[in-house]
RNA sequence: GGGCCAUUAGCUCAAUUGGCAGAGCAUCUGACUCUUAAUCAGCAGGUUCGCGGUUCGAUUCCGCGAUGGCCCA
């Protein structure tokens, strides 16, 4: 065992001083019957009157002491409020026990109101009782905790110490809270499909894999639910969504996180382009409803998020964000070499269509600030959707841009069984050496679609992502509780 | 995967050209019955991320490694 620090052996020596007076370090008999918001907003008792007497407990997050009396902070999972404690009012046993108390543990406190001589409400204590002694101290009161690195190993220190960190993620479950709401309005069922996938599909992305013993099979873990909420279009589900977690066996970036949160949503007798007007509805009304205005502000950059929302197809933008002229764009031969003189590495099997939607990555991306659905995706980049009616080497697919972030897909389902087979075979062929990349046909899914799926659209939002745009985080470590890290050193 | 930066007391940070490793807060001892970064007096607290190297001497310079941050792929 390590030699411990001197503050942690101080602490030690006061729970043993607190228990040799009689208290119990972990006592689980206090019961509150108000939380500190609550109190904070009941009516003052009449001036020189004493109140009621109320019960609350919470974590000491401040102490200042006065020999004789002392005023505290106490902070519960509502807020926080000042506690003031005095010998004569207590009884002197009891304030042998205060005396004991220090920053980090948890305390019980029976008082009524009143209001300091600078002005601030507070709970003058007829008793206190210890409830959870901290070996460990808090940071320090005035800078608190800022190591980023300490703040994401030990988020229970950051969350109880940097409060608008709680704040990020309640409104991360209020965001979620809403769209299931709007969904289930609107008649989706929310489902819940498997996690582990014996073929990772519905994605181009390196999954993980895992081993079931008792089947002597190799899993992966889910890159996208995709597959398996089609085939509930199939059996007749029209309406259905999912919430929970993808996993993708990628870098980690400040937008990447290996699981992150997905929200997918499919809808029978829809176009993508039904999509679009429910996509802007449902953000902009999200983002009134968690902070009170569809313009929001990002990292310092204006965002409108006031629907209607910019449409644009790939090939425009190349053209009005990207800079290269439409004959450019419109040419294959001269996109493809386009691409190369920018540096793009392009595959043996790569078309124009990959070339495309490398420059637009490179050039236009970046460059998307207000809310922007870019649609007309090639064909090539885009295995699971319609081909446009029209024209064959693009898809009915739109993918949401905001601050030069990807924030959704959707398209309008592919479901003719023979195509989707020729252009999933096209893809593991086309996989190169990365074998792990589309493992295999899911000739299950093949099936499913040879019984018929109802003409759908079908959409992805990344969840952390949306949380990020709506919460100004320019990390997506900030919007994770526990975000993955390398081992501790 | 590549580049740059960081890592020093529980926390937040200093340390001159390579020359005794410091401060504030927290802790500890004492005083103090309306403070809120309480105040006052005093004490204590270090594997300077790790392993090597250069040097009379390394927190400082060099190499390798670890973890994190930012940028790029």
């Amino acid at each position: 065992m390590n030699k411990e620090s001197q503050v942690l052996k101080n602490r030690i020596k006061k729970a043993a001083d607190l228990a040799e007076l009689g208290a119990n370090l972990y006592a689980n008999d206090f019961i509150p019957d108000q939380t500190i918001a609550a109190l904070l907003s009941m009516p003052l008792p009449a001036e020189n009157s004493r109140g009621p007497e109320h019960l609350i407990a919470g974590r000491i997050i401040g102490l200042r002491r006065f020999g004789k009396a002392a005023f505290l902070h106490l902070q519960d999972a509502s807020g926080r409020m000042q506690v003031y404690v005095k010998r004569d009012e207590v009884g002197t046993d009891n304030y042998d026990w205060f005396k004991k108390l220090e920053v980090g543990d948890f305390a019980g406190f029976r008082g009524s109101l009143f209001i300091t001589k600078t002005g601030e409400l507070s709970l003058k204590a007829s008793w206190v009782k210890p409830i959870t002694k901290a070996l460990r101290p808090l940071p320090e009161k005035f800078h608190g905790l800022t190591d980023v690195e300490t703040r994401y190993r030990q988020r229970y220190v950051d969350l109880i110490v940097n409060p608008e960190v709680k704040d990020v993620f309640r409104k991360r479950v209020e965001i979620i809270r809403l769209i299931r709401d709007f969904l289930n309005n609107r008649d989706f069922m929310e489902v819940e499909t498997p996690m582990m996938h014996p073929i990772a599909g519905g994605a181009t992305a390196k999954p993980f894999k895992t081993h079931h013993n008792a089947l002597n099979m190799d899993l992966y873990l889910r890159i996208a639910p995709e597959l398996y909420l089609k085939r509930l279009l199939v059996g007749g589900f029209e309406r259905v969504f999912e919430i929970n977690r993808n996993f993708r066996n990628e870098g980690l970036s400040t937008r990447h996180n290996p699981e992150f949160t997905m929200c997918e949503f499919y809808q029978a007798y829809a176009t993508y382009e039904d999509m679009m007007n429910l996509t802007e509805e449902m953000i902009s009304w999200i983002s009134s409803e968690v902070n009170g205005s569809m313009q929001i502000n990002y990292q310092g950059t204006e965002v409108n998020l006031a629907p209607p929302w910019r449409r644009m197809t790939m090939a425009q933008s190349l053209t009005e964000i990207g800079g290269i002229a439409a004959e450019t764009v419109a040419d294959d031969e001269a996109v493809m070499a386009l691409a190369k003189e920018k540096g793009i590495q392009l595959e043996q099997n790569d078309g124009p269509g990959k070339a495309r939607t490398e420059l637009f990555e490179l050039l236009v991306e970046e460059n998307i600030i207000d809310p922007t659905f870019i649609t007309a995706y090639p064909t090539e980049v885009s295995p699971l959707a319609r081909r446009n009616a029209e024209d064959p080497s693009i898809t009915d697919r739109f993918e949401l841009f905001i601050t030069g972030r990807e924030i959704a897909n959707a398209f309008s389902e592919l479901n003719d069984p023979v195509d989707q087979c020729r252009r999933m075979e096209s893809q593991i062929a086309n996989r190169g050496d990365d074998e792990e990349i589309f493992p295999e046909l899911d000739k299950d899914f093949i099936r499913a679609l040879e019984y018929g799926m109802p003409p759908a659209a079908g959409q992805g939002i990344g969840i952390d992502r949306l949380v990020m745009l709506l919460t100004n985080a320019a990390s997506i470590r900030d919007v994770i509780l526990f975000p993955h890290l390398r081992p501790e050193a």
